[in-house]
DNA sequence: TGCATTTCTTAATCTAGGTTATTGGAGAAT
DNA sequence: ATTCTCCAATAACCTAGATTAAGAAATGCA
């Protein structure tokens, strides 16, 4: 049922357009999801530390349209979506509902520099551990706009 | 427990800073949720036509971000949160959960007039009923660059 | 019915962030 | 060491969408 994986940084778990009948649930180390856009550049959707779990949401007869990749060595608990969906528990997943709600707010009201700030509050331990490439790709600027941002910041 | 109540276009059923104890569920009609940001601008987070339920994710201890508005008059479920929370059932909060996450990835990697023509496809109900400075809010761009974007596409 | 408010559109200007290009490091592989 | 690749930062320019303003059509209300 559940299997136990070792994944080594930049090993890609599941692509965008396979089917996406499973969860990830981290153990140890960072995975990320992202989606890439009709230009061919990628977005983060996600990341996901130790005791994350990170999946696709759209239903699991659909094709993904993630990718979910290691940033990190990581050891990772896969589960079939089907079992996930039994013991889910309602509270982990109002959980994920919020932490979506208020990234959805970020995303239409507040300027990139505020996305920045509120990141590294929120995860700074995963602020730590990735690229400022990584970073700007999570709040939906380039690389270059976040090295501005912050530049302006400390005038 | 549950009541029912009948409110008209333009009333507010909650306030952003309010205690957000309740789930709104929707008979007939059309709700929306909002929120403001610094400088006093409108973002619609969600429309809830009939047959849609509709609340502010945040945790029940702590106050609302969101304001809830009737767009239409309407016919209101209001339910107590935790009783919501005991009874939801796993593929409702899943499917809110694709339904953000689609969103999330729209908003970062899509133009206006792709989000906007999504918008149309997804909800052409909804579409039909609201202002275009609405379906603005909701793509997150103004009544003026939406109007500038439809008319570019009829070129 | 008449007046006022709101909605939609167009247009001129402005700006946050995108694009492209260049440079200087920091690892990793040979 | 020396190349290769990737990363971060900076700068010059470009563009999608914001802002401001104004007018026309639709809607609400007295």
């Amino acid at each position: 049922m559940a299997k136990k994986v070792i994944v080594k940084k930049g090993e890609v778990l599941q692509r965008s357009g396979e089917m996406n009948t499973k969860v990830f649930h981290v153990q140890s180390g960072l995975l990320r999801s992202y989606c890439l856009d009709y230009k061919g550049k990628e977005h983060i959707f996600m990341f996901a530390p130790e005791g994350w779990t990170i999946a696709d949401a759209i239903p699991a007869e659909q094709p993904s349209d993630l990718y979910i990749e290691a940033l990190e060595d990581s050891e990772v608990i896969i589960l079939p979506k089907d079992v996930e969906r039994e013991n889910h528990n309602t509270a982990t997943l109002l959980r994920r509902l919020y932490v979506l709600q208020k990234r959805v707010i970020m995303l239409m009201s507040s300027p990139a520099i505020e996305r920045y700030e509120h990141f590294i509050e929120t995860y700074p331990d995963v602020a730590q551990r990735v690229s400022q490439k990584m970073i700007a790709s999570y709040l939906g600027i380039t690389p270059e706009a976040l090295s501005k941002v912050k530049n302006a910041r400390r005038k």
